[in-house]
DNA sequence: ACGGGTATTGACAACGTCGTCATAGAGTGA
DNA sequence: TCACTCTATGACGACGTTGTCAATACCCGT
């Protein structure tokens, strides 16, 4: 492999000035510098990482380690908003993936020690709480989508839950929807406490009951082998005969499931039912027609703030110890005004 | 930060020594070994990859050189499977993404290389060709999901599409269907001609006549901007008089539109018309009700394969040039015999 | 011509690890 | 007892880079 050496060599200079050339430092003539250049083209030089960091113990990498890959398909957008970030910042990307298991997770933590990184982006691929096994020797940590169990001061960026739920809600009311129904997200999600929250909350205080609400279940257990009642549940809130005039479902996903049922009973989306989602998980919310009315989760953004944010806490500044990013209401076809 | 020299002097003995117990080499007494294995622990010593790659020149680490996440949501499941090799095996995963950008790409390939990688993994979330932007230095190379464009012998790992398709249309066929409507996928994509071709000449074999199908194109456009038919088409399709009794769509995410379609004229799916996807893109075809018979991509199993394959061309080892992996047919309730 | 800067360059050590070689003690067979 | 082979250990250097400090060259004002 040619190394710096090799290029002092045929630039005719020392291996110190062409490390002053490398990383642009001071006192280095044109001339100089256009020689040793032209040699580190010549040769095909490049700079070996390792032994940079072997010298300034400062590896401008940082470490993701995500649960579980693509349980919420897009929620890898994360992982892109992340890894644009770094791109920008010249920062190199490690990852690693637990899949569950905590002695996995163990020995990511000590393999990440091993390459001496800076930080660690501890990413959830559904909002949830979550206990890090760190270990002993504390890296610079910070939560996407998630938020430590104990109260351990480790900061995090979440999606705001609670106004996306709530800005979907406004929307139905304004639109003069008096009767609603809505199906719940896996309890296990941390999502789901707060959207559910939210929508109660908003409706309250607009003026609603509770016995104009329809509230149901619609999948629990765990992640990944739920069950689920989205459909049956939605057949049987559409066949009361004071049937909701609009149904919010904790996801995109279920969403699909109301669609079928509403359809199988012969109503019209959106004249006889109107519909919202949650999530804008795009494959399912443009291929519905009419097109699903959502609020999309940031999962792009998360990333690329924690990204930002984990940067600011390696650099020893003292960061807000937690974030939350809003949910955009993304309004199409899906409903109509009553 | 604890080196190897502090464990050894903790320990009362010589670094080298120290290096001969953490690489389990021979000639070190059992006394001494626990010796120095108790200074490991006390001091929480974990070995510096960095300093070690700069001896042996043997980074033990692959990269993943992306194009876009997420288009097709799942197929984040070939990085898991790199992931999970990569975790069995000791390695380490460096990870990058070109969001479609060759300049990017060219200095993903140059950061790769500052990191002295062993071997790169470059995969494209849908099957297609490309160019890799490699430079002049020749890393081992394995592409996944996708082929070079040149015929250049980089081995790849690709899902046999064809095969995928050609054993759905079978299925449709064995169940007695002999009018059967084809939604295409996007031309763009490697797989979309080969599962037309499949379902050509598969239906062809068994003595369909070309009137017997009614292909149409679903999909065009560059991927992610696409313009979208399929529930025109299907529409159309299904008002046929002659309609057909079954319906092949490019992938799961075209058939909620197929279905939608069906449910909106009327028609009971499997009853009046039976469906079959591409894919087996959980989300969807699980959500689907009834359930989506569909041919699943073997993702996860790419990325396993593929990165077993890295391995042993970075070992030398001389690899067939290109491999692909079956699609499994996986039989749910969407396909009724008549 | 001289003292005091500033610009430019290089020699050398150090980072953490492991390969090479040397050393020393212990056992073995003649 | 002697030569020889093992076993167990350590001293030292090298990997590629950069920080420290010294050395040289040049310029300025006196």
């Amino acid at each position: 492999m040619v190394s710096i050496i090799s290029v002092a060599k045929a630039a005719g200079v020392s291996n110190k000035t062409v490390s002053r050339v490398i990383n642009g430092e001071p006192y280095v003539t044109e001339e100089t510098r256009e020689r040793v250049e032209k040699a580190i083209r010549d040769l095909g030089y490049i700079p070996n990482m390792a032994a940079r960091l072997i010298r300034s113990s400062r590896s401008n990498t940082f470490g993701i380690i995500t649960d579980y890959v693509s349980t919420t398909p897009y929620s890898v957008d994360i992982v892109r908003g992340i890894q644009d970030w770094a791109n920008a910042n010249g920062k190199t990307i490690l990852m690693a993936n637990t899949g569950g298991s905590s002695k996995r997770e163990a020995d990511i933590w000590k393999m990440f020690q091993s390459h001496r990184i800076d930080g660690v982006l501890y990413v959830t691929m559904y909002r949830r709480t979550v206990d890090p096994e760190a270990g002993d020797v504390r890296i610079p940590t910070v939560m996407i989508n998630c938020r430590p169990q104990t109260d351990e001061l480790l900061p995090s960026i979440e999606p705001d839950d609670y106004q996306g739920a709530q800005d979907l809600t406004r929307y139905l009311l304004d639109r003069g929807h008096r009767k609603i129904g809505y199906i719940r997200l896996n309890p296990i999600l941390l999502g789901a406490q707060l959207r559910l929250d939210a929508f109660r909350k908003t409706a309250a205080d607009f003026g609603l009951a509770e016995g104009d609400l329809s509230i149901r279940l619609g999948m629990e257990g765990p992640v990944g082998a739920e069950k689920n009642y989205v459909f049956a549940v939605a057949t049987e809130m559409l066949q009361q005969k004071d049937r909701p005039t609009a149904i919010m479902s904790g996801n995109d996903e279920m969403t699909i499931q109301v669609y079928i049922a509403a359809m199988a009973l012969g109503l019209r989306i959106p004249e006889d039912v109107s519909i919202v989602g949650f999530d804008d998980f795009r494959t399912v919310s443009l291929a519905l027609k009419p097109e699903l009315t959502t609020a999309a989760l940031p999962y792009y953004d998360l990333g690329l703030e924690g990204a930002e944010l984990l940067n600011s806490v390696v650099a020893g500044n003292k960061a807000p110890s937690s974030r939350v990013m809003p949910c955009k209401l993304v309004e199409r076809t899906s409903v109509r005004s009553v």
